[in-house]
RNA sequence: GCCGAUGUGGCUCAGUGGUAGAGCACUCGAUUCGUAAUCGAGCGGUCGCGGGUUCAAAUCCCGCCAUCGGCUCCA
């Protein structure tokens, strides 16, 4: 902020407040079309710095992106932080040379031609995938590359200080594993040095609320590497955060019928063959284990859950269910264990262990409907007593052309068309997924972002036909036959973990009272105020709340400045004034200094805002 | 799993072939203090792990592990 606006000489233009002037305005993709083009020309430009330094390199794809752009190349040696430099450099060359950017449009036979010329045989697979008119766009008579458009005219437009080359990274070739590597280069450009300048402000920021930091700066949760990647380890305080959301939901459930149940970790294989987790999702889960060698051949093994739907598949079934006990909504904190690779771990929102705020409703197929949008509701009841706006919601379907999924097509389409049917009756915006379905079943699910504007599923629901089918499950109807229920599965938080992150970056490590770690802490100007302060601590305890006494002997000053790094809500100052007339001064860390409040009134106003999730 | 980068006291980091450092935290002592850091002393590290090169390795080489940025995959 400080270099920014110092950077900016104030302007008779600029506002007089001193906070709207050191904003600058980051124009998104969506409304610029002047980056588009300036994103399109400067990665051409790179891919020529590129091929000019490393003749061997081909060109293959690099479109622009929501904060820059990035090009795919194929090269025998990956690139390194170092080659980015030269690579800039080279790029600041061609820029001055001021070269023209030319579109042109060929036939296809021409474009094959032209591209056998330079021997370059992704840029064929590209072009049989693309429609006529073809384009090429040149710049100069230097270099040329098959592209839809828009460029700049000239790149004398691109200013070379407000691009930068950020980082390189592999890349499978059309985003397939079995295919090709690619070495990517990612890089960000903008109209203006000051908008480079405010993109990496904003990153820095974005870095300072990342839940890993935050999680080790406020003591929330912990990794080691004796117990292994992917497991974090819940501190006190993160344990009282991660209890206080559970309490929350479980109160939240009980108010709409849900029956808590309890089930093992382990469990025989023999039920993941049931279910097909052992046929479909076999590689996400820990390796069996057996008791002998030859357990281990018959497969007579156990296996860590990764999913809790079996184990209450097994609770549904353990008696004759009569339609008049359904819909049966079982519902489980349930911890499963996923064999995640190990290079898609990261904090909180990508772990090998996890537990999920899971539910299996088994309803009727009239029932369907409407016990979809009850769940719904409760989705969106818990988003909105989170402060949880910003998400999208995903209607994750199957791909039909893939094998990884069970069941009929019947069955797809019929619960697929339920999903539908609850989106449009709430007027819900959504956008489809294909593929994103679970191998079960599809399903509807709510995409947040963190910090990095990396996307993440957290709440879902999904409707099954094809557990219930392939477990033989029943109920018995009005009309004494037996009927087969369909299966709800959901989880509005989706795990504990992964909210946890999304929600310590949500909040920036502020939470609201109610979910706060340390509510309160009471911080005495000398040791005189310890026995008050130990009697008022003691007092707010006995009603619940989460307190603590700064007792250290350190000074006011440190007290608050450690109180403030530790973002503890509410802090409360004794003196000799506070303890002669029972009050204590109220300071918030919203809000500031609120002056001196009797205990009585403090004691009221914190149980009150505890309970309607609202602050001090 | 793949490509690249990184790994030094609890935390943040300096140290690039020759005796392991700083700040914060922690402990002790002094200070008794009113809204973001009182002063001083002390404790603390087989430099991620294993192997190699060298008279000598935190530093160079190889392997492994973990973390980070991507890719692929997902709650």
């Amino acid at each position: 902020m400080y270099s920014l606006k110092r950077s900016q000489p104030m302007s008779v233009s600029d506002a007089p407040n001193s906070e709207q002037s050191a904003k600058i305005h980051l124009p998104r993709m969506s409304e610029s079309e002047a980056l588009k083009k300036i994103r399109h020309t400067t990665s051409h430009v790179m891919a020529m710095a590129v091929q000019k330094l490393f003749p061997k390199a081909q060109v293959t794809i690099g479109p622009w992106i929501e904060n820059g752009f990035y090009y795919d190349f194929d090269n025998p040696e990956p690139f390194t932080e170092k080659d980015l430099k030269a690579i800039k450099k080279e790029m600041i060359k061609i820029i001055n040379r001021k070269l023209p950017v030319i579109r042109e449009e060929v036939s296809r036979a021409e474009a094959i031609a032209r591209i056998q010329a330079i021997g370059e045989p992704y840029k064929l697979e590209i072009l049989a995938g693309l429609q006529e008119p073809i384009t090429l766009y040149h710049l100069g008579d230097q270099w040329w590359d098959l592209c839809a458009g828009p460029h700049v005219e000239n790149t004398a437009e691109l200013d070379p200080k407000a691009i930068e080359l950020e980082s390189v990274a592999g890349a499978y070739w059309r985003g397939d594993e079995t295919k090709a590597q690619l070495q990517r280069i990612y890089g960000t450009a903008w109209e203006t040095p000051e908008q480079l300048a405010e993109y990496k402000r904003r990153k820095e920021e974005a870095l300072k609320r990342d839940h890993r930091r935050l999680g080790k700066e406020l003591g929330l949760f912990i990794f080691s590497d004796q117990v292994g990647p992917g497991l974090p380890l819940w501190t006190p305080k993160g344990t009282v955060l991660r209890s206080t959301l559970e309490d929350f939901l479980k109160q939240e459930q009980l108010k709409r019928g849900y029956l808590p149940v309890v089930t093992p970790h382990i469990a025989r294989v023999d039920l993941f063959k049931t279910s097909g987790h052992w046929q479909k999702y076999q590689e996400d889960m820990f390796p069996m284990m057996a008791e002998d060698e030859k357990a281990k051949a018959q497969e007579q093994g156990f296996v860590l859950k990764p999913m809790n739907c079996p184990f209450h598949i097994q609770i549904y079934k353990s008696e004759l269910r009569s339609y008049r006990e359904l819909p049966m909504r079982l519902a489980e904190f349930g911890t499963v264990y996923r064999y995640e690779q190990s290079g898609e771990l990261g904090g909180l929102t990508r772990v090998r262990g996890f537990t999920v705020d899971d539910s299996h409703l088994f309803v009727t197929p009239e029932q369907l409907d409407a016990e979809f949008l009850n769940v719904v509701d409760l989705i969106l009841t818990v988003f909105k007593s989170l402060q949880l706006k910003n998400f999208r919601a995903r209607l994750s379907f199957r791909d039909p052309s893939s094998d990884k999924y069970i069941g009929s097509n019947e069955a797809w389409e019929k619960a697929e068309g339920a999903i539908r049917r609850a989106v449009e009756t709430l007027g819900m915006n959504y956008f489809e997924g294909i593929g994103e379905a679970a191998f079960y079943g599809p399903k509807l699910d709510f995409i947040f972002q963190d910090a990095l504007e990396r996307e993440w599923q957290l709440g879902t629901v999904q409707v099954d036909y094809n557990l219930p089918e392939r477990f033989d499950l029943e109920y018995v109807a009005e009309d004494g036959t037996r009927r087969r229920p369909v299966m709800i599965h959901r989880a509005p938080f989706g795990s504990l973990e992964r909210l946890v992150g999304i929600l310590i970056e949500e909040y920036a490590g502020d939470f609201p009272l109610w979910l706060a770690p340390i509510q309160v802490r009471l911080l005495p100007v000398g040791e005189e105020q310890y026995p008050f302060v130990q009697q008022v601590a003691a007092q707010l305890r006995s009603l619940g709340l989460r307190v603590e006494a700064a007792t250290s002997g350190d000074r006011l000053g440190k007290l608050i400045r450690d109180a403030e790094k530790d973002k503890i809500p509410v802090m409360a100052v004794v003196g000799a004034k506070e303890v002669e007339s029972n009050a204590l001064s109220i300071r918030t860390r919203a809000s500031g200094e609120l002056g001196a409040i009797p205990v009585s009134e403090v004691l009221e106003r914190l149980q009150s805002a505890s309970k309607h999730y609202s602050n001090f």
